[in-house]
DNA sequence: GCCGTTTTCGGCCCGACTGTTTTCAGTCG
């Protein structure tokens, strides 16, 4: 369910400019976009806000800069209206019009509009005829019949709220990349075992490889005659807590989500927390949509339900450029096909085999699905200069790993076997701090302790070298970085390590502070020395936390200019699903920087060293190819820039 | 509310499904 108690408008805590930060301001436009269309609004003016909200989160100048220079209305979506808003924002702290329709809008209707069936229009009309401003109300009212007489709805509409509010309680929103391909990819192959299927994919977020995904989209091919028995199949399934909808060609399921038994990944997280959302997820419930079309139109359908909204809005607006229409089922003649519409409108489409075809009918390239945003994707596109995304495969080890030295529960060649077996070159050890407290308890290593350690990494090293084996252990810290900024341990005992992994743990302070505080204390540590990876940045949890506030794009640009000068800071994805922290949306504006990143497992078992999938669709997400990455170079080249 | 190879107004992506209607608006993706 959405928490609306945190919708009100930022009170500022500083006394001087930007009283309110970009962060601040993409939240709240969001969110006055939901409150407008549940005001009734005018649906572009609704969209106008969505727009700004989201051109605002991908601005990686600094705002107040941009404010003060009078620049706003040059970024592209915001205009006179939101550009005014935004600047009283930033230099007065005050919201302008705002205070009217934040307090206009009952939240109540916020959370309405979360149960399915129920829109924005219905959810006003019942506010205004029958001043129903909540779940509760709303249910109250449908179990007494009260909303059935009203116009427009029914005694279904009713029965439907009140199964919808039954499911709100369960429905957990998004799932994790690793939950949701689990499910997502099971429910793929189960579908492929029907008879006469003749392709299926999984498409949506979980092909786009996003953080978190929503629901589940399947495309599924087939001939005319054998969909109805498919789709018959499909009904059959056991699990399904709701029919949403069903038609010849689309079915709207909600699934109970452990139909489909999925491993459920717990590495690289306390695990207190970790079992909590193990817990959350095995309850929850799951969203599908299976699209059934004739073969022919597969590569249609599967480039629609990829999506992103923002992408097809694109590529729907090149196709008219050039006399075209684009749809799920085909790309055709504008003016042959007329006023008809979907299907029938697509009689004459262009012949597209695969997707590649489809791009090529519009003068682009192939675009990988990761890329699928709206963020500049077309542009490299149409001019070839799209990038060699990152693979797995090009990784030869990583930096950021624990043992049962801290709190992992592997050895140091135990860990060191199974990235042998993966065929990496060197894996980095960076156990916790000494001043690292869970739960009241000391995870990590004490000083005198680290030298034991040393020891030990030697001697496995040794070995290697003797036997002629190509693998080496880093032998490094993850190391707490303290409210001020300053690293655990004493220098000596930093820069006798090959590398340091810097990172927040006790995330109290910090995000009780505003985002400058922070941010600059952050910027302190980076610049120690002895400082080379920035770990898990924000410190969120996916569905769990949420990170501490800080300007990641100031972060960046002080790593950059260190970097220009030969010295060596990366920032790190963490690859756990739990957290795949950097944000895929701040990777390319590192590779701009030139900030290396490094893709990081943080696995505390063996298997959790097979996290680096995730990080590594991050990474491709956020368009990094081979060579911005750390861990992709050879064991020599990183003695070399660890200066041993 | 934003934008411009249609540039200061008139558009803004497109279609399936549902429940309520008697031709369509609302919802969803």
């Amino acid at each position: 369910m959405v928490n609306v108690s945190a919708w009100s408008l930022p009170k500022t805590k500083r006394r001087v400019s930007p009283y309110i930060t970009k962060s601040q301001l993409a939240t709240v436009l969001e969110q006055a976009a939901i409150l407008l269309e549940l005001d009734g609004a005018n649906r572009f003016r609704v969209i106008a806000y969505q727009n700004a909200s989201r051109a605002l989160s991908s601005l990686e100048e600094d705002l107040l800069k941009v404010v003060i220079d009078n620049r706003i209305t040059d970024i592209k979506g915001i205009g006179k209206g939101i550009g005014g808003l935004i600047e009283e924002a930033v230099l007065e702290g005050t919201w302008g019009s705002l205070y009217d329709l934040y307090g206009r809008v009952p939240r109540g209707l916020v959370e309405m509009v979360g149960i399915p069936g129920l829109g924005p229009k219905r959810a006003r009309q019942l506010y205004e005829k029958l001043g129903i401003d909540s779940v509760e109300s709303l249910k109250f009212a449908c179990s007494n019949d009260n909303i059935s007489s009203l116009s427009g709805f029914g005694k279904k509409s009713q029965e439907k709220y009140l199964e919808g509010i039954d499911l709100l309680r369960r429905y957990q929103g998004r799932s994790r990349m690793d939950v949701g391909l689990a499910y997502g990819h099971a429910l793929e192959r189960r579908i492929s075992n029907i008879p006469n299927v003749v392709k299926v994919e999984l498409a949506g977020s979980a092909r786009r490889k996003r953080e978190t995904i929503g629901d589940l989209d399947i495309v599924l091919g087939a001939k005319p005659g054998d969909q109805a028995e498919i789709i018959k199949e499909i009904m059959n399934f056991p699990g399904i807590a709701e029919i949403k909808g069903q038609g010849s060609s689309k079915i709207s399921l909600i699934l109970e989500a452990d139909m489909l038994v999925g491993k459920i990944n717990v590495s690289g997280i306390d695990s207190g927390l970790a079992e909590t959302l193990v817990e959350r997820s095995l309850d929850a419930t799951i969203d599908a949509q299976i699209r059934i079309v004739d073969p022919e139109s597969f590569p249609f359908t599967l480039a629609y339900f990829t999506g992103s909204k923002e992408h097809n809005i694109r590529m729907r607006q090149i196709a008219i450029n050039r006399g075209l229409r684009l749809n799920e089922f085909g790309l055709f003649s504008e003016e042959e096909a007329g006023s008809k519409i979907g299907k029938e409108a697509a009689e004459n489409t262009l012949i597209c085999s695969t997707e590649e075809d489809i791009y090529h009918h519009l003068g682009l390239r192939w675009v990988p699905p990761e890329l699928r945003e709206d963020m500049g994707e077309i542009e490299a596109s149409a001019n070839n200069v799209l990038p060699n995304l990152i693979k797995v495969e090009d990784l030869r080890g990583s930096f950021h790993n624990h043992t049962i030295a801290s709190d992992g529960n592997a050895t140091l060649e135990e860990m060191s076997n199974y990235a042998i077996n993966m065929g990496w070159e060197y894996l980095g050890i960076a156990d916790h701090s000494e001043s690292l407290n869970i739960g009241g308890k000391s995870i990590g290593i004490a000083g005198e302790d680290i030298l034991n350690q040393k020891l030990e990494i030697q001697n496995l090293n040794k070995k290697w070298k003797e036997q002629d084996v190509e693998f080496r252990i880093f032998h490094g810290s993850e190391c707490d970085i303290m409210p001020d900024g300053r690293l655990d341990y004493s220098d000596d005992i930093r820069s006798s390590l090959s590398h340091i992994v810097g990172s927040v743990h006790a995330l109290g302070s910090w995000r009780n502070r505003d985002e400058h505080t922070n941010t600059e204390a952050l910027i302190n540590a980076i610049e120690d020395p002895t400082f080379t990876i920035l770990g898990h940045p924000t410190g969120r949890i996916l569905q769990g936390r949420e990170g501490f506030p800080v300007d990641m794009h100031a972060i960046l640009r002080r790593m950059g200019e260190i970097n220009a000068e030969g010295i060596l800071k990366a920032v790190e994805i963490n690859a756990s699903p739990y957290r795949l922290d950097m944000d895929w949306r701040l990777c390319k504006y590192a590779k701009e920087l030139g900030v290396p990143v490094c893709i990081n497992p943080d696995a505390h078992n063996p298997e959790g060293l097979n996290d680096i999938w995730f990080g590594t669709q991050i990474a491709r997400k956020g368009w990094l190819e081979k060579e911005d990455i750390l861990n992709t170079k050879s064991a020599s080249e990183i003695e070399r820039l660890l200066g041993q």
